[in-house]
RNA sequence: GCCCCCGUAGCUCAACGGAUAGAGCGACGGACUUCUAAUCCGUAGGUUGCAGGUUCGAGUCCUGCCGGGGGCGCCA
């Protein structure tokens, strides 16, 4: 069995040699009355096809310049990585040493160390990549519909990315708690409750597409609202004041249609693979947001200027700022009713009291960087420092449609999800059926649905999350390139090899034979992804995941092209075998933390 | 007016401050009697918006411009 410590690292051999290398390296500079390196950086050697890792010595060579010694740094570089190369040798567990531009190049003997990578991921299965319990409890707060409107793909993005940054966090080694924040309160739902009662009243949902005909009913609203603003309005406002006071029949029709709108969603996240273990809604921040409120203008903090004005922070004001940056917070409206800024104060106080969290994460659009950035300064001028050191805003850009044109729930401008998904299903249906006409029609719809998901996932996740995204049908329904089904086939053509073979892959032959480039490769890109999992959840970054699933299907292509397996010898077959197998199990990991599936067959 | 983000190949995008800036799409040319060709191989394509600066070293950091997008008192 391998030390625990192996579970972790993608470079656990080399971790072996680490301190044995660096303090010959350290010993080798002293020699050279070289300045002490603060720390030794390691990194990856380019243009593979032999496996190993690189030093530099500009750094070294930089501070003798900097203590005064006249050299040209990048020619000082290459004599000290030249000296290093002699003064190594050739350590044990290397098969060869070398110096290049200022480099030093270190290749591993590789036989041992890809029968050591392929040992840990065929071990760990499903957990292969998984990091050491972190001891800490995050709450990702993402999706954030609102209900009587529509869900569209600008949602997707959000939806898409939170749920693949809760699984990457958790996969890291974190306790997550993944919660929805829904938005079924405000002016926005009484303008749909007016228009439903002056032109729909009686009328119930289609079975299928519930938030498309929320959205379209929302759309309305805005479109007669605007075509008489003053009587519209002031029934608004009645029908405000109604629900203020605690009118059933509006309670009641609040109640119905919000459902209707809530199991439209559940539809689309059960379709989507997606799940919450908590679900705040804004209906329920109003209290407790009002007495937070209340405690603010009590501390100064506030301003009341009811009923003339709202109640505000002036927060520029009260942090002395010279120059405006955090503006004005407004906290309530004139007439006491509570404003989204309010809620979530209460809100993010909330989520450290029930469950204790060491980070409170939330997954919203851009546009709403200075609302959060107004939140957290307020709390923080409220006294609750610890909650606010904790925090963070996870801003992600926008989905446009082509031309920049916005996508607007108000305008009904929209590209439905439930639209994508039928038409992503559809076209992948079509594929599959052309691609391979054998399967049956349950696994062939099956597939479809698998693939379709995937295609439109992809691009969402494979993107850094400050650039637009522009949505257009041609583009999110091309499967074919760096997209989700490129690396779900690797997975295919993997698992079709195993099942052939039918091998018994726990029998470790040892390797016999000098391994090929794409062989390396492949180990290669095995041998990182634990690597790349803590940084993609160190950076909030599923683009690392995207990347890497990518690149590691290639290598995966590139050996099934070059590497026979099933009809090579006995050893290599055996060791090409569990090669496929440990490459499986790392497709499928960096699928499953994308919320992707990986089918056996397509 | 103030603040934030983006600008890399024809298009969509990558690139822990490090070696020759890489992929995909599109274009052109090859590879299926062989583990699923949703694949693989090759060719073409770049003043990284512009100008300075920091650094041994800048697509990456800083400053200023240009171009595009977004935000800024009672929507969320």
């Amino acid at each position: 069995m391998f030390p625990q410590h192996f579970a972790y690292n993608p470079h656990a051999m080399f971790e072996q040699e680490k301190a044995h290398l660096e303090s010959a390296l350290r010993a080798f500079l002293k020699e050279q009355d070289v300045p002490a390196l603060a720390d030794i950086q390691w990194s990856q050697i380019p243009f593979s096809g032999e496996w190993g890792v690189s030093t530099s010595f500009f750094q070294a060579a930089a501070n003798e310049a900097r203590a005064g010694k006249k050299v040209n740094v990048p020619q000082r570089a290459a004599e000290l990585a030249e000296g290093a190369a002699a003064h190594l040798g050739l350590p044990a567990g290397f098969s060869r040493v070398e110096a290049v531009k200022g480099y030093l190049n270190l290749y591993f003997a590789a036989p041992d160390y890809a029968a050591r990578v392929i040992a840990e991921a065929l071990g760990q299965g499903a957990d292969y990549g998984q990091g050491a319990d972190s001891g800490q409890r995050m709450m990702v707060e993402f999706s954030q519909p609102n209900t009587h409107k529509a869900f569209h793909v600008g949602h997707l993005r959000n939806m898409i990315l939170g749920a693949a940054l809760a699984n990457i966090l958790e996969f890291a080694g974190h306790e997550i708690v993944r919660a929805n924040y829904i938005g079924d309160f405000g002016k926005d739902v009484l303008k749909w409750m007016w228009n439903y009662r002056e032109r729909h009243l009686g009328e119930e949902p289609p079975a299928e597409d519930v938030t498309r005909w929320m959205g379209d009913l929302y759309s309305e609203a805005n479109k007669q609202l605007d075509a008489n603003p003053e009587q519209a309005e002031k029934e608004i406002q009645a029908l405000f004041a109604a629900w203020e006071a605690d009118d059933s029949d509006v309670h009641a029709l609040w109640a119905k249609t919000r459902q209707w709108s809530l199991d439209g969603f559940n539809q689309i996240y059960d379709v989507m693979g997606i799940h919450f273990d908590r679900i705040y809604y804004e209906s329920e921040m109003e209290k407790p947001s009002k007495q937070i409120v209340a405690k603010l203008i009590e501390d100064g903090i506030a301003i009341d200027e009811r009923p003339d004005g709202p109640v505000i922070v002036k927060l520029d004001e009260l942090l002395g700022n010279e120059q405006e940056h955090y503006r004005v917070l407004v906290l309530l409206r004139s007439d006491g009713s509570a404003l989204y800024g309010a809620w979530d104060l209460a809100l993010a106080l909330t989520k450290f009291e029930e469950y204790e969290l060491d980070k409170s994460i939330y997954v919203v659009d851009v546009r709403q960087s200075l609302h959060f950035e107004q939140v957290f300064k307020t709390l923080e001028l409220a006294g609750y420092k610890d909650q606010v050191a904790n925090v963070f805003h996870l801003p992600y850009e926008v989905v446009n449609l082509p031309g920049n044109v916005v996508l607007s729930s108000r305008e009904g401008v929209v590209v439905l999800l439930e639209e994508l998904i039928r038409e992503a299903t559809i076209r992948s249906g079509e594929i599959v059926a052309e691609k391979n006409p054998e399967l049956d029609a349950d696994t062939r719809a099956e597939v479809a649905t698998a693939v379709g998901l995937a295609a439109m996932k992809y691009p969402m996740l494979a993107r850094e999350n400050t650039k637009v995204a522009t949505f257009d049908w041609e583009a999110a329904l091309d499967f074919n390139g760096q997209a989700a089904p490129y690396i779900q086939y690797a997975h295919v053509r993997a698992n079709s090899i195993l099942r052939r073979a039918e091998a018994d892959l726990d029998s470790v032959a040892a390797p016999s034979h000098e391994h090929s480039e794409s062989e390396i490769e492949l180990i290669d890109r095995i041998s990182q992804f634990p690597e790349i999992v803590q940084r993609a959840a160190t950076e909030y970054k599923t683009l690392h995941i995207t990347n890497y699933a990518f690149e590691l299907a290639k290598a995966f292509n590139d050996f099934y092209a070059n590497s026979p397996v099933l009809q090579a010898d006995d050893a290599v077959r055996n060791f090409r075998l569990r090669l496929v197998a440990a490459a499986k199990v790392a497709l499928a990991n960096s699928l499953r933390l994308l919320g992707i599936q990986a089918p056996d067959v397509m």
